[in-house]
DNA sequence: CACACTTACGATATTCGTAAGGATT
DNA sequence: AATCCTTACGAATATCGTAAGTGTG
């Protein structure tokens, strides 16, 4: 059984003639004959009752109607679905981002996107640094955006942009309106940063450790906005990926670049090694690709 | 999108090798690589990397996989459901018959059917002779055993025996040993008889209506065993098809032929006209045909 | 270098359309 | 006589299998 036969029975019990049937079917009337036919056989009994003036259906013919509908239902459905996929105008991705992309540079990334894609379904999973490597290892996202990882077992990293650590002070602080900061001058406030294990509290750490300095936690949390809005309230001052620069002062904190030592981390995009993309994947790496390099407006 | 295509793509996707799929589908290998590359280029994008000593899923092919197996799945199961009732290994038939070739010579004949095809529903409508003749014209049911009807109209008729009415009468009437009896002889016991517009009570009017003659009912009930148990328990006697005579009898009737005038008719069965039978119910008309005709053991 | 998939190509099968045939209204 | 489906047959198309090619472990 085949789906051409399918179908013209199907068109034929439809019309309940031949020719009309051909023309739906662009076939001429022989051909279709011999479809029928051919169906007949291997079903093995009479679908249809041809009297030369008038065509009806057998009783199993009336059975295979409505199967013979919703067979072909589904399988164009099916058909339909995958060239979606194909062609984008329909899909889904799943991709993971650490919190200082998707809170600032993602949204827009991923309206530009929207705009391109309007039926592709993306799922965001904002969660911290080290999970998003994992979440892509264990494919389940296709796509990760994070910093650059320590081992690139089961992944491939696409680098996108070098960050670098700014200093956030609170609006009253007199190191606001210097050029630019170091340290030593920033550690003159409480210190305010994320919980371990954020990527951010750990590089931190890193950086103060080689020059043998330990970091002096006042106060943590583990959202780069209350971090954010400690600061601005005068709590004391910390230091996040320039990423977040627009988000600090939005939440009423100002930023300086900050030196001695410099923490700069590469940002790319992580995706499962040897694994392929899906076309929704790949078009959203695309897009991020281009739109997360560009500063904000 | 072919059948062959899909049961191709589904072979690879689950073994992971196109040579195993190839044994599976007993295909060659360049033909299977191209079955594959056909579906690919219907649906517009790849379902399968092949890196010469690999096979994998696209995310595409993924979503595919679930889709392809019920797709076929559903397939399969169609194209077996007809096979099935075209070899009678499954099927349904409706059936009307009137109460007495119901309730009598019919039971025997389904038990014959049922013995050679016992997948086969067949669903009985024990009905007035009038209904059986209206349910086949009205297309409720695909086959009736009736009475020869007057009008042909929309049906047909293929007779299978005539049957003649029998005088059934109480066991100590002293009518019992006559070899038979006629209506003039019968009409001194009170007479009992089905209700209208029971067929029996028709014909039983319109033959003494011929003669000048009025039925004088002292009981009525509509149904035969409730008519034989009144006669066997001595408040009058009746008349009714012989075809019932051994029913009269299990329920301590006695039966008798009975003449002047003879009452009969022509039992047969009756179908749609023109209308095609499905395999099932030309199998039950065969082995209703011979069975029906046979005297009870 | 051996294995696994792809490309090339000739042979086979299938399917198609035109033309002729048959049956019913 | 006209319409509608079937059969017959030559042509186009598709599919298949053998053989050669290519890339990877």
């Amino acid at each position: 059984m085949t789906v051409k036969q399918l179908r013209a029975f199907l068109a034929v019990a439809q019309t309940l003639s031949f020719t009309q049937a051909c023309e739906r079917l662009h076939l001429s009337q022989p051909a279709l004959s011999l479809a029928i036919k051919g169906l007949e056989e291997t079903l093995g009994g009479a679908l249809l009752i041809r009297s030369t003036r008038s065509v009806r259906l057998t009783p199993e013919g009336e059975v295979l109607v409505p199967l013979a509908k919703r067979l072909l239902a589904d399988w164009d459905n099916t058909e339909e679905l995958l060239r979606q996929r194909f062609t984008l105008q329909l899909g889904r991705v799943a991709l993971a981002a650490m919190p200082s992309i998707a809170c600032n540079r993602l949204p827009r990334a991923l309206r530009r996107f929207r705009e391109r894609f309007p039926r592709v379904n993306v799922t965001v999973h904002d969660v911290i640094n080290e999970q998003v490597i994992d979440m892509v290892r264990h494919q389940q996202v296709e796509l990760g955006i994070a910093f650059e990882p320590e081992t690139r077992e089961g992944i491939d990293f696409l680098p996108l942009f070098d960050d670098t650590f700014v200093a956030v002070l609170p609006p009253d602080s007199p190191l606001v309106e210097a050029e630019s900061i170091d340290w030593k001058a920033l550690l003159r406030h409480d210190f305010i940063t994320l919980q371990r294990p954020s990527m951010v509290r750990i590089l931190l750490e890193q950086a103060l450790a080689r020059q043998q300095t330990e970091l002096p936690v006042a106060f943590e949390s583990h959202q780069l906005a209350t971090v954010g809005r400690m600061v601005a309230s005068g709590l004391g001052a910390s230091a996040v990926p320039s990423l977040c620069r627009e988000q600090m002062h939005e939440l009423g904190a100002r930023c300086v670049p900050l030196y001695a030592p410099q923490i700069r981390r590469t940002v790319g995009v992580v995706l499962g090694a040897g694994q392929e993309l899906s076309t929704a994947a790949r078009a959203l790496r695309e897009v991020l690709q281009t739109t997360l390099c560009e500063p904000p407006a």
